[in-house]
DNA sequence: ATTTCATAGTTGGTGTAACAACTATTCATG
DNA sequence: CATGAATAGTTGTTACACCAACTATGAAAT
């Protein structure tokens, strides 16, 4: 029996995690901040002065997608790039005055963002929810091994 | 308390989506054929003649995207594109001898990846795994309005 | 110390997504 | 049937995601 599209576990969460950037993209736009930009600047917020390497493997991200959000990043103000002194390969990300002040803007909105995607969802609903994730993260997996 | 990127919901979903979406790239890779534009070959596959806003609409995708990756299938051979008789604004994609043989390839291969998705996850497990998925759509599809 | 390998980052190219502005056709209404 | 609204598609722009190929720097090994 053939398969619909709909039928793909695949697809659902795919246009699930559309959903969820359109939403966080239209709450972030009059900030100047794109949605994966963001989630540098929450690393920054969290702890200043990260590398690039550092931040891509944090986010599980290409370090050309960083070198290009942080280069973005800089070009807005939010953040200034500076060589590391004891590996001159590294470059390090720190946060500018307008970055430090937009993240007492940001962080309530990324907190409340999160209480709007989990509203009517049990903890146990969630943790269960998690699990199954990690199940379908781990069964592609294995194709990088 | 503030919580950490790992805390959020949403961006568990969003590198799941990028694991899946890496994975099937990978087994679609050989027959030239990028994920999204896999969507629109599965769709033709079912049903020939389809306008591209038809599938714009079954894929819940921008018509502008469409239209990109239609013209792009178009350049490699797969379909090609005739303007409606009935409404000369619709554009109908239909499959090529090379698109249709195409199928007989990619069909069991999109198949096999959802078994390969789902291995280890029980039917129950799946459908409450969906089951809060739709919550989370819903959730945040309110700002839409 | 020199060669070699590994690591951090950049650049170029392709493939999605989403939005705005545009053309061309069709429909709806007076 | 003429005008305006709606619809189908295209083009341009921005932002990711990923790959390959590149530079620069650092580390390891003989």
């Amino acid at each position: 029996m053939r398969l619909t599209l709909q039928d793909y576990i695949s697809i659902k969460i795919h246009q699930t995690d559309l959903h969820l950037t359109g939403y966080i993209k239209g709450k972030l736009e009059e900030f100047n901040l794109a949605p994966e930009q963001n989630l540098i600047m929450m690393l920054l917020w969290e702890k200043d002065g990260l590398t690039q390497n550092q931040i891509s493997q944090k986010l599980q991200k290409d370090k050309t997608n960083i070198a290009r959000m942080a280069s973005n990043l800089e070009g807005k103000g939010f953040i200034y790039r500076s060589h590391c002194d004891n590996d001159r390969r590294a470059i390090r990300l720190y946060l500018t005055p307008n970055g430090k002040a937009l993240g007492d803007k940001v962080i309530p909105i990324a907190e409340e963002f999160n209480d709007v995607v989990v509203k009517g969802i049990t903890v146990k609903e969630l943790v269960q929810f998690e699990k199954t994730l990690i199940k379908i993260s781990k069964n592609v997996d294995c194709l990088l091994k």
